[in-house]
DNA sequence: CACTCAACCTGCCGGC
DNA sequence: TGCCGGCAGGTTGAGT
């Protein structure tokens, strides 16, 4: 479950269900889901047991539990991964990659994930910001007290690239996806192909201003989920999916003028507009 | 340094 | 039915 939305509904649920307890036992059932974890399955699985996670944090999309020990474990939900507090007795279901039991007997926490595109990894808490090592280059998120907007702003405009490749450089700032970033842009009115350098500093604060709202919504709404693949800790889904007016909307009318919403195909991915509030630009950057 | 794009995976859906 | 291409919420590392 990817985006910032989904990512802090787990954050929040690991928060309740998870913090405070004692890592009984670690079973890595697919390397894959280990393998940033550069000393392998083993020792990953030896840096927490016996460990107790202290709290829960997080920084864009990625998601991190320190340890009474120094370490944190830090995960990546990537495009399918999901992070569940399940009875013991559940059954494993074919992308189960990592359990987790407790000393208390109670829930375990199950890392599963279909595409193998997320994964779990044990790093030392680099010391300063409560941020572990190896996430120095992901910039804080729009939500983190410490964003610096106008540093955002000038950032921005020294690019030399699309406004949504701009969104989705988690280095500018994360947390964006490619849900958030076509939101975002439909409030805004503002085009994904527009050249970064060419924006006005009042569009990049307007668009700062969208993406803070519509992430903040879509927490409220539990995050989205268009199918089982996106749940809280509980398996639950959020329901922001009703809320989008651009994302998914192909063909439907637009919410503030009706024009039907447009597809385009974009490195390899899609990007959805509104072609009468988000006109093209003349000199497109894609 | 800034930027772009293929690669990493599995599963589902629609068309033929 | 079955096979094939296209598509899915992300990141990274090699190449320009």
């Amino acid at each position: 479950m990817p985006e910032l939305p989904e990512v802090e509904t787990v954050r929040r649920g690991l928060e309740r269900l998870v913090v405070e307890r004692t890592i009984a036992a670690v079973e890595v059932h697919h390397p894959r889901a280990v393998r940033r974890h550069e000393q392998g399955a083993g020792d990953f699985a030896s840096l927490l047991v016996g460990r107790t996670p202290v709290t829960a944090l997080r920084r864009g999309k990625y998601l991190w539990l320190p340890l009474d020990s120094g370490d944190a474990l830090v995960a990546h939900l990537g495009m399918s991964g999901q992070l569940l507090v399940t009875d013991l007795a559940a059954p494993p279901g074919p992308h189960l990659r990592v359990r987790l039991a407790f000393t208390d007997g109670g829930t375990e926490l199950r890392f599963v994930d279909q595409r193998t595109f997320g994964g779990l990894v044990v790093r030392r808490m680099a010391d300063g910001r409560g941020l572990p090592h190896g996430l120095a280059h992901i910039a804080p998120d729009p939500l983190d007290p410490g964003f610096d907007d106008e540093q955002f702003v000038a950032a921005v405009r020294r690019r030399r690239t699309g406004v949504k490749r701009a969104l989705l450089d988690q280095t500018l700032v994360s947390g964006v996806g490619n849900i958030y970033a076509d939101e975002a842009l439909w409030r805004a009115r503002l085009h994904w192909a527009r050249p970064t350098e060419a924006l006005r500093p009042v569009d990049v604060r307007r668009l700062l201003v969208a993406v803070r709202e519509v992430l903040g919504e879509a927490i409220a709404a539990g995050g989205t989920s268009f199918d089982a693949l996106y749940v809280n800790v509980n398996g639950e889904s959020g329901w922001f999916d009703r809320s989008l007016d651009a994302y998914g909307q192909e063909g439907r009318p637009c919410r503030r003028c009706g024009s039907p919403i447009r597809r385009d195909k974009w490195m390899n991915r899609s990007a959805y507009s509104c072609p009468r509030c988000q006109p093209r630009p003349r000199a497109p950057r894609l």
